[in-house]
DNA sequence: CAAAGTTCCTGCGAGC
DNA sequence: TGCTCGCAGGAACTTT
């Protein structure tokens, strides 16, 4: 459930649920997800507290009391559940056992892809499910995120005072498609498949343009770069706002939420009709590096 | 058959 | 000519 906006949301609803809680014990029920779990990776956490929990990019980053920083990524399909202690309690009788998972169903599969469980000192718990396992969890040592090598690339945020001036001195000489080019976290993070494809609808922009084709010869933005940044910005946001009004107890069923109950008006949209008024296109389905680009070749150009 | 993400590998062209 | 560098595109990871 993994970009930005849904990072986002996941992001508040663990924080609702974490600050000013302590870990009392965390559980590894597996010994890697996409790369192995740092080493000695739940007794240097053990006893501390959660401070505060930050993004960047699709990363979450939550801080610990004593400066260290466990760094989590959702993949393509990791996702948080919360329990609180009534919760716990709950299952505790219904299911029985200590270092079981015991949230089945709650946590949207059986339970086999339940692979971190983080116990608050309040008796509530945290449980990590990722059945793809293209999720990542680290620790990184105070001081040290800004050299961490999955930080260290990554591009401006959207969010931040990221405007298309900047934009077009990266795409400036890159012969790359522009929704190929969106979905690199170098030159912009958070933006995923989804959100790539309604920006470039909503903009008018073919997806297979060249990049450098939207930056003008003295190396100043074009207008369609100009709608475009904006309309990044403004799908991201009105994504965040979507995810963000629903349930806080659930990450995962924001996260859900986010993504699925809301209707796009490109993406997985194949053969039904373009929505801007008077085209009369029909949405197409094309390949970029591997992935579904959705289009109206009538309006985007 | 496809899937919301990221990293790494290979092949190619440019430039020294 | 031969080597290195950077970029672009694709495969890989895995389960539902």
């Amino acid at each position: 459930m993994p970009e930005l906006p849904e990072v986002e949301t996941v992001r508040r609803g663990l924080e609702q649920a974490m600050v000013g809680r302590s870990l009392k014990k965390v559980i590894l029920r597996r010994e890697n997800l996409r790369f192995p779990f740092p080493e000695g990776f739940c007794s240097r956490v053990e006893g501390l507290q959660i401070d505060s929990i930050r993004r960047r990019a699709k990363y979450l980053l939550i801080d610990l009391s004593d400066g260290k920083v466990i760094l989590s990524h959702l993949g393509m399909s990791g996702r948080y559940t919360l329990f609180d202690a009534q919760k716990v309690k709950q299952y505790a009788m219904t299911q029985g056992g200590d270092e079981t998972s015991r949230f089945g169903l709650a946590t949207g599969f059986d339970g086999r892809h339940d692979h971190v469980e983080f116990r608050f000192d309040d008796g509530s718990i945290a449980v990590y499910t990722d059945p793809r396992r293209f999720g990542i969890m680290d620790l990184i040592e105070g001081g040290e995120e800004s050299i961490h090598p999955l930080l260290e690339s990554l591009g401006p945020e959207p969010f931040g005072n990221w405007n298309a001036k900047q934009l077009a001195q990266r795409l400036e000489k890159k012969t790359t498609s522009i929704k190929v080019a969106l979905l690199d976290q170098r030159i912009v993070v958070g933006v995923g498949n989804i959100y790539a494809c309604e920006a470039l609808y909503r903009s008018g922009i073919h997806p297979q343009r060249e990049s450098r084709t939207l930056v003008r010869k003295d190396g100043k933005p074009t207008k369609k770069l100009d709608v475009l940044v904006e309309n990044v910005v403004q799908v991201l946001e009105q994504a965040v706002e979507v995810g963000g009004s629903s349930l806080n107890d659930f990450a995962d069923v924001n996260g859900t939420l986010g993504y699925f109950g809301h209707h796009f008006q490109a993406y997985d949209r194949e053969d039904q009709p373009c929505l801007k008024a008077d085209c009369g296109g029909t949405i197409e389905r094309i390949t970029q590096s591997g992935r579904s680009t959705f289009l109206c070749p009538r309006c985007q150009r």
